[in-house]
DNA sequence: TACATACCTGAACATCTGTTCACATATCGG
DNA sequence: CCGATATGTGAACAGATGTTCAGGTATGTA
């Protein structure tokens, strides 16, 4: 998947056709892929409701702190989390309202079928 | 992953809590993993645009026509597209809006950042 | 029935992905 | 500075996933 590496984005207007660009396509694969992994959307609905260090998530998603580290880098390239450092501690919290809106958008969706 | 077998589904109410139980979350992460492939994906914009056969279905994500039946049938087992038969032909479409949703949802997303 | 068309399916293969393990880095108290 | 705590990182390994390939099934027509 090549997770994004904050590459500075070139373009990516919505084109006249109605048509979605290559580049479009595989912004909107790496939106859902981030959430389709048990351990991140776990964090990703963790952290939409409280601020919370590096430890706690780990013991949030039931998974060792390396395993949250490496996942917390993933959301973190995506920009999906931001961070506070505070002493030894970091924090970490949502950073993407349309995020929270996709779990809801998701949630309705299981609840009906 | 396991895609869904079309499995008679248990129960699935929200919890006074507001805590996911780990069937709500394994659906929400099988949900977003559809959508997580760009094939499917294509797919699911092509459908939600018009109803097709598999052959055109190929055409329009750009690739064979086995590869197209497979995934339609990962699409089907989700409940995502219904089909239609018509003679030989069989005629795929979208059967659930929260995917369309879901789909803007994250364009807009990807849009912002 | 025989043939062509449209679609489906199972196995195999290459690729991708998440975790673990061992170690590195960073901050703070003493 | 030194040790302890909190987090980050690279390599490696196991498991999952999408496509291809080689058939197989179903429908319609002659």
């Amino acid at each position: 998947m090549a997770y994004a590496k904050t590459t500075g984005r070139t373009s990516s207007g919505t084109d006249q056709t109605g048509e979605l660009s290559q580049r479009q396509l595989e912004d909107l694969v790496e939106t859902f892929k981030v959430l389709s992994d048990p351990t991140r959307l776990k964090i990703a609905i963790t952290l939409s409701k409280a601020e919370m260090c590096v430890h706690d998530i780990a013991g949030e998603a039931d998974i060792s702190e390396s395993a949250a580290s490496h996942q917390l880098r993933i959301l973190r390239s995506l920009r999906l989390v931001k961070h506070r450092r505070e002493g030894k501690q970091i924090f970490y919290s949502l950073d993407d309202h349309h995020i929270e809106k996709l779990i809801h958008v998701a949630t309705e969706h299981i609840a009906e079928r």
